[in-house]
DNA sequence: GATTAGGTTTGATATTTATCAATTCATCTC
DNA sequence: GAGATGAATTGATAAATATCAAACCTAATC
């Protein structure tokens, strides 16, 4: 393991408070593993195994039933992933497979709860953790449930040109079939709710896009933090 | 308080593995109060004040954006709810009223925190709880993304049979209009959802469903266990 | 027991979203 | 540069869901 790649880690909120040799003793049982695009990580409904850690590329979270898949989440760096299958020694409510070349930390089942028994700075920010996990969901569903596919396009557009730095334009990380499964439509509506934005300034340019009127878009997606602001 | 109160509370899982003298102070710290239906507990985007216990009545979880208003969930006894938002002290992401006359106690914020630095049973508990929270609302978003609104109702009438303890037939504890919120839809799509269900022995006698052809309704809902199963 | 209020159901219709098929576009390979 | 592949878009249509209005039912109130 690289050693900027331990500080990375160290540096997350979930380690931060962790003592040191407990750390050490965890990164010991760790693997760390390359995996190319499109390679399954794991399947929804095996046992859990690892805690995963994602350090470079994306994880595409999903779930199938009845033959139909959607996107769940996608998970970027320094992010971990099904955390709260670990703590309850549980199986997996979602897949993960890779999106691109992507290099993950994997810590066993048994160090992560073994750790959660000794460490209590390492208890106290799986609590914070989890708590923001379980509010991102909330939000999610929120967000699922009270807004129309035109209007979470909108909403999801002024976050990323946000997260982006507000320059203007902004960059889809993930191809559109994935965004159009993230939010819950089909890429052909996908395809047309891009289009219905077209009056409030929207321009598509491949995984380019461009807000020239982010006034006017903020107007008509009626962004609400407590459904939108990652911080809250 | 009343004695039995105190130990329905002291069994729950959150508390049964915190010591004792600390369960104490907190509970002498809490509230119980009585509210009458239709009372507004707590109100999304304020503050987090209180962690609740229910023990007696129904409290329902909604939501609201763009003058639209969604049900959540529903908590009955002996559940707590928003407890993420009090562990990050932060703003409620839902409202809460109560449905019925409900006994509800009201644990502040800082106790619960503060027992959360010096109780590590508490805290493990904390993290099992919230790791369980976690995965209620990962299922229901799978089941929102996954199923139509009918087989979503199908699959719920299924769940509450069982809970109900399989006799053929259940009650809703909730009228149709909070149950079709629940479950993403219209009132008027509920009532049409409840005789597309007809073909499949489902027969709708005010608060009580009875299930004629529970073989039928489970071909048609195809239920999942990674979406319906509360006890994985 | 009549009256009222609110929940529920039904019917008619509109809107939203999905599906299917065809086409375009971009990228990669040979 | 031709061909092949898969993503993205467009068009036509179907299905799912919401909306609006009215009727109906039930339970509470006076």
């Amino acid at each position: 393991m690289r050693p900027d790649d331990i500080l990375e880690v160290r540096k997350l909120h979930l380690f931060e408070n962790m003592q040191e040799d407990n750390f050490q003793a965890m990164l010991n049982a760790a693997y760390l593993q390359t995996f190319p695009a499109q390679a399954e990580l794991i399947r929804e409904g095996d046992p859990s195994d690892f805690l995963y850690v994602v350090l470079e590329g994306t994880i595409e979270l999903f779930a199938q039933s009845n033959d139909h898949e959607t996107t769940m989440a996608m998970v970027r760096p320094f992010n971990t992933f099904i955390l709260a299958a670990v703590l309850k020694d549980a199986v997996y409510l979602m897949s993960a497979r890779t999106v691109q070349r992507s290099r993950v930390l994997m810590i066993p089942n048994s160090n992560v709860r073994a750790a959660l028994e000794t460490d209590s700075g390492f208890t106290r920010s799986i609590v914070i953790e989890l708590a923001g996990c379980y509010r991102a969901v909330v939000k999610d569903q929120k967000n699922l449930k009270l807004r129309t596919t035109i209007e979470r396009l909108a909403n999801r557009l002024i976050r990323y040109h946000k997260e982006q730095g507000s320059t203007g334009s902004l960059e889809l990380f993930h191809d559109k079939k994935t965004l159009a499964s993230l939010l819950g439509m089909t890429p052909e509506n996908l395809s047309r709710a891009f289009n219905t934005l077209k009056p409030y300034g929207v321009r598509v340019l491949g995984n380019r896009i461009e807000l020239e009127d982010l006034d006017a878009l903020e107007t008509f997606a009626k962004p609400d933090r407590l459904i939108d602001d990652r911080s809250v």
